[in-house]
DNA sequence: CGCGCTTTTGATCGTCTTCAACTTAGGTGG
DNA sequence: CCACCTAAGTTGAAGACGATCAAAAGCGCG
């Protein structure tokens, strides 16, 4: 994770203490406009960044999962979040304070570099957002939102956990009937379906990917 | 821009040169999926990085003007572009060796927070395309379009130049004709006029923040 | 078991896409 | 300087896709 390069005794002497922690789904780490102090590192489980429209309306504008940081904004630009984070299954994770990482930093000015890194990720998944699950047809956006969980929310099977409708419509920019007919017809195709008694599935990578290919050319 | 704070003797005894260029409107600074050594750092004028699709379709992922730095992705991450950068207009902008700035880098450690802010304005406009520019109507992503073109892209009128319909609709996710026919609608309200021969454009920021309003408000 | 919430499914409606024709603008050469 | 050519933009008509509204079914939980 973030301090996998460093030294443990450099963790001998902090301030404040990085805790870990764990959240069940649902749970609020922080929101948008609020001033906070401290960034999460994810160890596992998945997190949702949402953005609040003027109406109420939440628009999901990044899932996360193992390995990523949130709550970078605070570093470089000002003291509030600039969205609202919520877990959306069981997530382990580190509370690290902001002055905790600058701490860190004077004393290893190569975690800039890592912190650096882990914000190119944020790039590369916006970008990604971009271009798969906001582009082409509702279909095509559900199957990019399913190759996405899958590639970053998996379990030790490969088998996936469902979002909820209403997420999978504000990830895609679709409605949440349109999501719920969707996942209905792939799920009839066999392109998706349930391995265990709880939301647990498994997917046809190959298949979907097929099937985005497709509807893209048809256009 | 990127080097505003350090001392001028800085640049005395650097190994590679940092060039000042000035490309015309449709010039391409750089290819996606190519190995690269340069970043460039916007000194005036628009540039528009893409993602190609299978299908050789274009999306455009994000506009940046004046101030904006783009192919940061060579730092952290490897030695291709992930995108292809396109100039919209004539642009000024600095040509600089990836080396240089690891020298540079070298010697002053506050730089890297500096390349971090960089990276975390690329952040935040790539989740500003996400929420106003990939969701809800038509006419509100055009709507939001003109207000982003005001803001990163106004000459010292608060003028603007519009890009073509084909931009416009790989940017808000729409088709070309939409985008003309509203773009037509919005000269008819008055929402938008030509202020000189070229295409110079003044447009009414207020209105069309209302009408934003209004279809948010109606869905 | 009954309650509330999410999901599903159906029917209708509206927006946007698609395809095609036409117009305009810009650039080149006669 | 104008005729021509091509690319960009415009406009219309048709149809598709997804949104919307409404109702029923499934599900977890007290």
């Amino acid at each position: 994770m973030l301090f996998s390069r460093l030294p443990p005794e450099s963790f001998d002497q902090l301030l404040q203490p990085i805790d870990n922690e764990r959240h069940h789904a649902g749970s609020v780490l922080y929101k948008e406009g609020c001033v906070g102090k401290e960034i999460f590192s994810i160890r596992s489980g998945l997190v949702k960044l949402i953005r609040l429209g003027l109406d109420g309306s939440e628009r999901v504008v990044r899932l996360l999962g193992k390995g990523a940081v949130v709550g970078l904004e605070l570093l470089d630009q000002g003291e509030v979040y600039k969205h609202t984070a919520v877990t959306l299954q069981t997530v382990d994770l580190c509370r690290i304070p902001k002055v905790t990482l600058f701490d860190l930093e004077r004393h290893h000015p190569e975690l800039c570099v890592t912190v650096r890194q882990k914000l190119q990720y944020h790039v590369d998944r916006a970008d990604h957002w971009i271009e798969h699950l906001n582009t082409g047809k509702a279909r095509s956006r559900i199957a990019e939102l399913l190759l996405l969980l899958a590639e970053i929310g998996a379990d030790s099977n490969g088998d996936i956990e469902l979002v909820s409708r209403d997420d999978m419509a504000s990830i895609a920019g679709i409605t949440k009937e349109t999501a719920s007919r969707i996942i209905a017809e792939f799920k009839r195709h066999r392109l998706l379906y349930r391995v265990a008694a709880n939301n647990t599935h498994r997917i046809q990578a190959e298949m979907l990917r097929e099937l985005i290919q497709r509807e893209s050319q048809s256009d």
